[in-house]
DNA sequence: TTGATACATCAAAATATTTTGATGTATAAT
DNA sequence: ATTATACATCAAAATATTTTGATGTATCAA
């Protein structure tokens, strides 16, 4: 229990590190990775893939979207960074990318630690 | 300090508790938030109001955006519970609303806690 | 080597979003 | 009352995204 509040602390601790050392560099990343969730059909794809990997195949069965559709959101998501792909045979299967949902995680995380409730004054 | 490891903690505790329960309603609301944050003029937007109230006219004199041009991204985060308004004469304060990002960060959280590694098996 | 499966890619069509410039409404100052 | 400011709304044009159906490529099994 104690170093599972620890481990918590410090997660926050390298967050506020991070947030103020790369804010750049996930500027840019952050618009391609939230049009990623932009769609419905992706949302329910990256859905699926929260129990692990997945087959174009798996899709197809489990949402009835056409092969080429699929396809097509597979490469925005993957164009995104947002998910990994591995071949094996026939199969290609693809699972969510940890850390790209980190990186947005401490966007979100961003926004609502340091973001203001401030009141317009003195104008 | 003991405190503050605990409030973590609680907030965790809470965080799990709440996604269990309202998963469903969320999933609604997160694609339109979602959408919010897919245009890089809409994430300048609220990159602003994370010091707190604007103005159209300050984001104009922030941003160069046209006036038309900013009301409609300003619908869009309005329509999407992203943002609040409160006016003041002829001005129209402009605020992020925390609930709605608590909601984003939460689903965020759900993909990064509960998304599995798990490769393929058995087939 | 032939045929089937899994998936990628492509161009065209369908659809959705964004931008622009004009006009409308409310507030406030002169 | 008149004018200016702050912003919303609208319709048309510009642009971007998504879908479809066809075709291409690699892998595997018979």
């Amino acid at each position: 229990m104690k170093s599972f509040l620890f481990k918590l602390y410090l997660r926050k601790l390298i967050t506020l590190k991070l947030l103020k050392e790369s804010s750049k560099v996930k500027k840019e990343n952050i618009s391609k990775l939230m049009v990623s969730f932009s769609d419905p059909f992706r949302l329910e794809i990256i859905d699926l893939m929260m129990d692990g990997e997945v087959c174009v195949c798996d899709i197809m069965k489990l949402t009835n979207l056409s092969q080429s559709r699929i396809s097509y959101h597979i490469k925005i998501l993957k164009e995104a960074g947002l998910i990994s792909d591995r071949q094996e045979g026939r199969w290609v299967y693809y699972s969510l990318n940890k850390e790209s949902l980190f990186l947005i995680k401490e966007w979100i995380t961003s926004l609502t630690d340091y973001s203001s409730n401030r009141k317009r004054c003195c104008e």
